[in-house]
DNA sequence: AGCAGACATGAATCACCGT
DNA sequence: TACGGTGATTCATGTCTGC
């Protein structure tokens, strides 16, 4: 495959190149790329199969992309390809890689080891993560990214004043608030099942490259799948090479890229809706200290009193749970709001706990 | 300094070893921590010729604790200090460690290397964080911790449904939104400054201790400070040891945990799971009455019915075994919760048979 | 047509005990 | 120690089905 070594005519741009990674990243000239989106294999290490609560199979990432022998085998694949990367990064290029605690930590170390200086870590707070079914963890409700720099002095793109107008006018911060990849945006094939097993958001991708990209930049994806980093930029207004080895994937990206339309700014404003806003839990009173352990609920009419336990659920004589399942429980109701139900006692005065949830909301965000 | 080595007696507990962190874990008996909370250095400041802006110094991390000439000392240390925790950790015990993008990754790597299993990373959403001021970057509003069980295969413990309750009866995910250590909480130096620079709020080491601890565990903090590991686990009928190399710090945690009340038994005590339950064997609910011999059984919808036998064992008309067995047959799945599928005509009502379980656990617990 | 309820699904390192 | 039996466990969202 000819290509020009040129600076100034590049043949590779809006482009898939087709083919095994690292051998498609030897084929572009150094110092060329403005900026690096890389979602490569997380390494999950799976065994066994999982069914969810209704028996029904969870359809889980095990294709052999995703295989290593060891930490050791995913490491020396790892520093293989963000090598390359590295050689075809403009000196004041940078470079974002996604992951989970599968594999990110390995990522983030061998970039610092090779001189790539760590800018961001960004958290993708997922909205509809899928729960953890048996109830055995912390459900896994987000994945992380890095944003670096090519060198330590490297004088990077950041497009601050964007990013703080596409915030409300507030600083955009590190943790992102996005739900998945689902409905009319996730591909599919012809059964109607999705064509990729871990096709990515584009509103990621919008916030990735309108944050740390110049309109008219060549962005490199060297895992392309379905091709959101180059939808992405093409509705950016930005140019974008990918590198993909499945020639079922790279067709469809092809397909995708040229029904890309510039999208109206409307769409990519940041999710500001209370839904979006992590809800406070009657636990974080108890952690924050506005109710004690020990203390004493009450209803509306003092008669029935519940006792608060340091995880957060309440007492009676002879049950216990949340303050929304024992105030149903007492009232013989088949649902009942805790929040409004359950009172403490403040001298005199008895004082419904939302009170002390607004009170903790308005603390929060005077501090904020 | 002596201390019996007898794993029964553990004068260890309930204390802070002033000195080095490695020193001092070396007088630690081997598997006799249940839980490590690690606080390790992490504003990494590589002298590598970097110099800070003026206008920050006054207020950083700037103390001598904190400076590492590069990577691979950092990286020594770290394998230090993480080699004699996997030491004093009982076989199912577990670790967490908060950082930040400077060190985590090469946390998290090492941790992987070493053999402990990550069992989550959960990240800090802070309500507050400093802002950036200089634009340059997004606001870094997020700190991460990592959760890793001693082994792969250790029987960690997690206290799932206490999270849930805390939750407002949904499961506790991997991002908590907490704001830092400020206001009477955070302690302040005899002119009115903080005294540690980076003290962690209670609320965090609450979540932690609460989730993956039981009451009268002990618990470990390495890198101890002002001690807010230690406060929250006294306050949660925990037992501490704390290793902190400034005196300084030592004694303000001393005089701080002092202060802190324990919370009443009562208080203390959680949601717990059906899993930690005494088990029943079906066969109890035919000796005790509760269910006959010659009874039937009905699925949900009753158009399935299953006969009981003297033996415990369920048959319908082609084949028999347990409520569990049978259960999943004449449903053609893999497996089945009998206890749940399984229901007993009461009246015109259908009663699961899990309820009967429930009524001789009560009837056993009254008795006892 | 419109609505209510059932159904499907997402990068997942997802038991434990007794023999 | 390998194996088999018991039995615990899900949230948000989009699509489909039936009335």
């Amino acid at each position: 495959m000819g290509y020009q070594t040129r600076p100034d005519i590049r043949p590779l741009q809006d482009r898939i190149l087709v083919g095994d990674c690292i051998t498609e990243l030897k084929k572009i000239p150094a110092g060329t790329v403005d900026l690096v989106f890389a979602d490569p294999p997380y390494n999950l290490q799976l065994s066994g199969g999982l069914t969810r609560p209704d028996q029904s199979k969870v359809d889980a990432v095990d294709d052999h992309w995703d295989q290593f022998e060891s930490f050791e085998a995913y490491d020396r694949f790892t520093k293989g390809w963000l090598a390359e990367c590295r050689r075809v990064l403009k000196p004041d290029g940078a470079l974002w890689v996604i992951g989970s605690y599968h594999n990110i930590f390995r990522v983030g170390s061998i970039l610092q080891d090779m001189g790539f200086w760590i800018l961001n870590d960004v958290v993708w707070r997922k909205t509809n993560p899928m729960p953890n079914f048996r109830g055995r963890r912390f459900t896994n409700a987000h994945e992380t990214l890095i944003w670096a720099s090519r060198d330590a002095d490297a004088r990077y793109t950041f497009n601050y004043e964007a990013m703080k107008v596409f915030n409300d006018d507030l600083q955009m911060r590190s943790d992102w608030t996005l739900s998945l990849c689902t409905g009319a945006e996730r591909l599919k094939n012809a059964d109607g099942d999705k064509l990729h097993p871990t096709q990515k958001p584009e509103a990621l991708l919008h916030r990735v490259l309108l944050s740390t990209t110049k309109p008219g930049d060549t962005v490199l994806d060297p895992f392309f799948g379905t091709g959101t980093t180059g939808a992405a930029a093409k509705a950016l207004g930005r140019h974008f090479i990918g590198i993909e080895r499945e020639d079922d994937y790279a067709e469809a990206a092809l397909a995708r890229i040229d029904a890309v339309k510039r999208l109206p700014p409307e769409a990519l404003q940041v999710t500001t809706s209370k839904r979006a806003e992590p809800r406070i839990p009657f636990g974080s009173l108890i952690e924050r200290g506005l109710v004690k352990a020990g203390d004493m609920l009450f209803d509306p009419s003092t008669r029935i009193a519940a006792r608060v336990r340091a995880d957060g659920s309440i007492a009676i004589k002879d049950a216990s749970g949340s303050i929304h399942k024992i105030g149903a429980h007492v009232q013989g109701a088949e649902a009942c709001n805790g929040w409004t139900f359950w009172h403490v006692k403040k001298g005199a005065n008895l004082v419904p706990i939302d009170m002390l949830r607004q009170q903790l909301r308005a603390e929060m965000a005077a501090a904020a």
